[in-house]
RNA sequence: CGGGGCGUAGCGCAGUCCGGUCAGCGCACCGCGUUUGGGACGCGGGGGUCGGAGGUUCAAAUCCUCUCGCCCCGACCA
């Protein structure tokens, strides 16, 4: 491990990628673009993975698994699902020494493999709503990798749900996306976020609509975090999923789509990161709690270590680490752990058995303020630990909406916009003319991120003047 | 694919203009000893066909030609 990290303000990209390595939380392939996720990082994903799955399962959905590979042709079927995918295909063409004779698509998203076994499996209004969610990694062959944010595989969730009607399925986008997602993202992760609808330009290729969750990273750029997509009966119509209803008439069936990604392990550094390192969440954080030893010679390392012993049994209710590793000092210990983001930390040496205390520092604090000494008594020591890993985790989320909030503004012109595009996000009336979105992406290099769920009011397009009634928010995104 | 930059030890780099004690530095790694309350120190050690191919030369990391790869900025994007 190095010993150095570059700063966020030096070179926002430069920090996280050394972060991401350094931390060991990932490695880069000997393909490019491809990640090997090491085990620290993927201890987080597997956190991510089982507070998301358990919201899942809460919103009444059944797990399942499909192919990794698609016939061409059922992808051809949906014609802007297609056009839209085609550039970031991986495409077998050749299997078992021979030239297929169809070619296979390594999925990129899973539409159409499920629509297409849908359509065999829904037949009356009786067997809707069906619901299935499945964990698979996914290959789109970006043209600019970046660790985490933007593979060219990556892991994720992807829901997909079919409805007996227009009102089921926009029900059932907007569970994921609050109940779900939004949870997820401010209870779990400690990210808050901006729910809204994507604009017509920057949906899902064959979506009716598209909503997101739009996160602020440390240097104000916007980061989608989750997506939930109402498909309509554009891929039902496609694939056949068709239903009799209960006056036996033949009926489309309605259709969502939504997926949540291992980007989150990305977003996670970048939201809470810090010139240290890593800040993790309590809830996401692999160790809530690591022990380091000190001690100066032999005598002191066995009592220590069997003070440490024994905390670390009593502890049972947290996820604990004890460093005892001989050959490195305390402070590179220190170090080390507020690289890789541990909430808390506990310090136990000689001068602690004397007065039976020990040294109880968090993460998010760094510094003297963050330390405080506190009773080796379980009955004291394990409230307050309990208390600190709840503080940590609800005080990260307040510190990044702050954040959030202190760097969002609102123009009042758009000579404004762009003035205040590079300093964060802007919240602005948007009249729903394309024309005005990509002149704001033109000029400023800001796309449109969403349209958040607010309520309808009177203003102008902060690009063209004309009326609107909705408000837009624009910024830079990874 | 357009515009910039870089390939020398696991990582980060110096050396290239001006060919010849340039096969080097820091970190990491291995051994021994002393250390250990905020990234320890001393001594010793291992590791590189200088991205690849060809050429010029008595002599090439260094000059020439061709190639391959990577990074950054754009277009695409969870």
């Amino acid at each position: 491990m190095s010993n150095s990290l570059p700063t966020r303000e030096e070179d926002y990209s430069k920090w996280y990628n050394d972060l991401v390595v350094q931390a060991e939380l990932a490695d880069y392939s000997p393909v490019r673009g491809c990640m090997v996720i090491r085990p620290y990082g993927y201890a987080i994903w597997n956190r991510i993975k089982n507070a998301l799955n358990e919201r899942i399962e809460q919103s009444g959905v059944d797990e399942a698994y499909f192919p990794l590979f698609i016939p061409m042709s059922f992808f051809e079927r949906e014609a802007e699902h297609v056009e839209g995918f085609s550039p970031e295909l991986a495409v077998v063409t050749h299997g078992g020494g021979k030239e297929l004779e169809e070619p296979l698509v390594v999925r990129p998203t899973s539409e159409a493999i499920i629509g297409d076994m849908f359509s065999k499996w829904i037949q009356s209004y009786r067997d809707l709503p069906l619901k299935i969610n499945q964990w698979a990694n996914v290959v789109r062959w970006e043209k600019r990798p970046r660790l985490f944010l933007r593979t060219l595989e990556f892991l994720w969730q992807e829901g997909h749900t079919a409805h007996s009607s227009y009102e089921e399925a926009q029900e059932m986008v907007e569970e994921i996306l609050f109940n779900v997602y939004q949870d997820f993202c401010e209870q779990v992760a400690a990210i808050p976020v901006i729910p809204g609808k994507k604009s017509e330009n920057e949906k899902f290729a064959g979506a009716l609509a598209t909503y997101t969750l739009e996160a602020m990273m440390g240097n104000t750029w916007a980061l989608q975090a989750g997506t939930s997509h109402n498909l309509g009966q554009n891929f039902a119509k496609a694939f056949n999923i068709q239903y009799s209803d209960d006056n036996n008439e033949l009926q489309d069936a309605w259709t969502t789509s939504w997926g949540m990604t291992s980007r989150m392990v990305g977003a996670v550094i970048m939201v809470h990161g810090d010139d240290h390192g890593l800040v993790l969440p309590p809830k996401l954080a692999p160790h809530q709690i690591v022990i380091v030893p000190i001690w100066r010679d032999e005598e002191q390392q066995e009592a220590v270590l069997a003070k440490c012993q024994e905390l670390l049994g009593e502890l049972g209710d947290f996820r604990v680490k004890l460093d005892d590793r001989d050959s490195y000092s305390p402070g590179f210990k220190f170090n080390e752990w507020e690289q890789k983001g541990v909430p808390v930390r506990l310090e136990i040496g000689p001068k602690d058995l004397e007065k039976g205390t020990v040294v109880v520092a968090r993460r998010d604090m760094p510094g003297k303020q963050g330390k405080q000494f506190v009773s080796m008594e379980t009955e004291t020591l394990i409230p307050t630990l309990h208390n600190l890993l709840d503080e940590i985790q609800s005080s990260m989320l307040e510190k990044a909406r702050e954040f959030q909030l202190s760097h969002t503004y609102e123009p009042k012109d758009y000579a404004e916009l762009q003035d205040m595009i590079p300093e964060g996000w802007v919240h602005a009336y948007w009249c729903e003319d394309e024309a005005c979105e990509a002149k704001v992406k033109e000029d400023t290099k800001a796309t449109l991120r969403c349209l958040p769920f607010e309520e309808e009011s009177e203003g102008t397009c902060i690009v063209c003047g004309k009326p609107a009634t909705k408000k837009a928010v624009f910024a830079r995104a990874y």
